[in-house]
DNA sequence: GGAAGGACTTACCAAATGGTAAAAAGCAAA
DNA sequence: TTTGCTTTTTACCATTTGGTAAGTCCTTCC
């Protein structure tokens, strides 16, 4: 598990040897269960997420106290709300797991003694924060405009892999349909 | 205008008037009309824009043929397509005045002289360009999950000067509507 | 002032989506 | 296997939204 971090960090910068056993006495890890809640919305995010394996949502509740999926974000790529996490205040979102997950935790405390120990370890870990909000709103933008149809086929196109490891009921709430909703579509795309 | 871009770079950082000299000799300025293209969908993001004066729309075209706006950027703050701008990549994205605009605009190569004459420059731009990364998703994320309706509500708490300043053409596209749906919701809050 | 064009609204009907309810299918524990 | 639970599908109807068309209002230009 935290190979996979390292081999992560390592296709962005190369990393000493010694380096890496730094960072692995900063981290810990953890196992998590579809549905287990990873950051309530209200709370300040005090950890960050590198996901070795599974998936997990960023959600909120809207108006009418609905659960709304906003990302999905899988293995190999890190995962919490920034803005709570590095300015310390409550998160809009909720983080949960939505399929069982194996994750390398950063505290903030431990990430902050990372930047002492290793000189460019904050530029490395802003770069790759900096590149993934990009692609956050990349993502977002190709959906714009797209009818609930498209929006699903589109969703097969860009993360056909998250298609099949998630309950069709996050995928429904990721594209701003109901269930029923998508139900009738996937039926009419056969 | 130079002076409303330097007053904007100074609430993030103190900034000699030496340095601000240095600035001046890299920055050219425009004036734009509603209604003009600053940059192309398919082309590369050469320019970096401050707003001095106006409303920036970020749109792009659809699978329909349809411009969708993805975004409002108002005066006070950055607007490119900053992974094309960054990285020489065609963006996907075109940018247009939504208003009558005054800009202050940074080249490229304006921006990477400018990183190299002072010292803490990058990190300033990379810094505020980060924040404004995560505002966007943010004020998506607000969005996701109400209908149309309260969508609009919410345009109107959230972005209450754009509001009032681009056409509503722009807003329903903006809010994913289209101008007949949106008048029908405006009668309907009256 | 009058003409022309754009922006916004309204009306009408068609199409898409939501909500309630229930059935079917899949899955896991006993 | 059976039971119970969750997920997914289906059906039905109400509501919302889209698309076409036309009308009103306002500004700009001659």
């Amino acid at each position: 598990m935290l190979a996979s971090l390292i081999n992560f960090l390592r296709r962005h910068r190369n990393i000493s040897d010694e380096d890496v056993a730094v960072i692995g006495q900063h981290i810990h890890l953890r196992t998590v269960k579809e549905g287990d809640v990873l950051l309530q919305e209200g709370k300040v995010a005090r950890e960050l997420f590198f996901i070795s394996n599974g998936i997990l949502k960023i959600t909120h509740v809207n108006d009418k106290g609905n659960e709304v999926v906003l990302f999905f974000v899988k293995e190999d790529h890190l995962c919490t709300i920034l803005n709570s996490f590095e300015n310390n205040v409550p998160a809009h979102e909720s983080i949960l797991a939505a399929s069982d997950a194996t994750l390398v935790v950063f505290t903030r405390e431990q990430l902050l003694q990372l930047y002492t120990l290793i000189p460019y370890f904050k530029d490395l870990m802003e770069g790759i924060t900096r590149e993934a909000l990009m692609r956050k709103i990349q993502l977002r933008n190709t959906y714009a405009g797209a009818d609930a149809s498209a929006r699903y086929q589109l969703f097969l196109e860009l993360q056909p892999d998250i298609s099949l490891r998630v309950p069709l009921n996050d995928i429904a709430s990721y594209l701003g349909i109901t269930p029923q909703s998508l139900s009738r579509i996937r039926r009419n795309i056969r």
